[in-house]
DNA sequence: ACCAAGCATGAACGATCGTTCAAGAATTAT
DNA sequence: ATAATTCTTGAACGATCGTTCATGCTTGGT
């Protein structure tokens, strides 16, 4: 492991990704990076042409790692549902001490940009809807094994699974700890359009 | 109204509210606002004190215009859960084409700050309660007159809105129009916990 | 051991940032 | 009419912004 090894892009973009998420686009200065991911300059343009292909990086990998997430509850246990409900605690509650920031980085960014920076708008807004196709396919295998009834709307429970965690990750960070965010969660899945 | 009147400190709020409520508060400099508020700096500096201190007044400003309007929905008819879901439908759907940005700018402003900007946070995070407590007014009006049941928690009725709220302004702006908005503000009010 | 190719370096660039302040114009008081 | 006061002006400040590029180091091939 020498001085001038070539970078770890991996690591790279996770530390880049941490800062992004806590301070959003405009408020992170190249110089902010350059310190959080320990490389000069010109490095970083070679490697990722200009601080909005590093932060369209940063989307992604943000995506994917949501996903992975998502597939992680759900092999934590047999029933999709407590999956999804396994997952919205861990974005909601646990994302608000653990992570840079308690909002969604996607909804974050979305909520930022203007179409000043239309590509990374647009990128946000796709990854979103990724997300929710990965809460429809789960909400599909709830259907299969009963624990969802056929005649649901798989697409408009994703839809309301989405808002839901949104508003909440949202709602929990205006409060400061002190809304009963489980308590919330549970209702999400005790009511319609669920039961 | 000579070349030198002393200027009109609503319209310049108000002007600077749509610019920041657009951009934020980080993209948005102050040259951007000199142009829209037509001052020079001096005079900015000198009624405002700093780039930080007229973002506040605008919160102030937004807030109030956003508790007027919610007063003039529930004006409107005589049925408190009709006027909040008026006002949703203002604020989710109306909002999308006719403000400078979908999205509440008081949760826009909690999103995008950090501690770095400590008392524009917390002044962000005070009208959103005050905001909650607004509606929670409302609720007890429906509880008076019989609409929403005795029983229910009046404060937690009025979170679930803001929650509401929240969550479909954002997810709005993620869809470009492709979410059937007032169905899902309907099925806010179709099911628990209000019914 | 040497060369060629790839990679990292960091000083420097022009632009823009938030802010200040000396100077002048407009208004009010006398 | 004159003085005192209030308000506006805009050039200028130091700091920082995103970005570039000439230079030198490191690595892999021979």
């Amino acid at each position: 492991m020498s001085n001038n090894a070539k970078f770890d892009r991996e690591w790279v973009v996770d530390k880049a990704t941490q800062l992004y998420w806590e301070k959003g686009f405009h408020a992170t200065s190249m110089r902010n990076l350059q310190d959080v991911i320990d490389m000069r300059p010109g490095s970083i343009y070679a490697a990722f042409g200009s601080k909005e292909g590093l932060f369209k990086e940063t989307l992604v990998r943000y995506t994917q790692q949501g996903i992975d997430k998502l597939q992680s509850c759900r092999k934590q246990t047999s029933s999709p549902l407590s999956a999804l409900k396994l997952f919205m605690r861990q974005v909601v509650i646990e994302a608000q001490t653990q992570s840079p920031n308690g909002m969604c980085m996607l909804v974050k960014t979305v909520s930022e940009l203007t179409d000043e920076q239309p590509e990374l708008l647009q990128a946000a807004k796709d990854a979103l809807k990724t997300m929710e196709a990965e809460f429809e396919a789960v909400i599909v295998e709830a259907q299969t094994i009963g624990e969802v009834a056929n005649h649901k709307n798989a697409k408009a429970l994703a839809r309301h699974i989405q808002v839901q965690i949104t508003g909440l990750r949202s709602y929990a960070r205006t409060t400061d700890g002190d809304a009963p965010l489980a308590q919330m969660i549970d209702e999400v899945f005790e009511h319609h359009p669920f039961v």
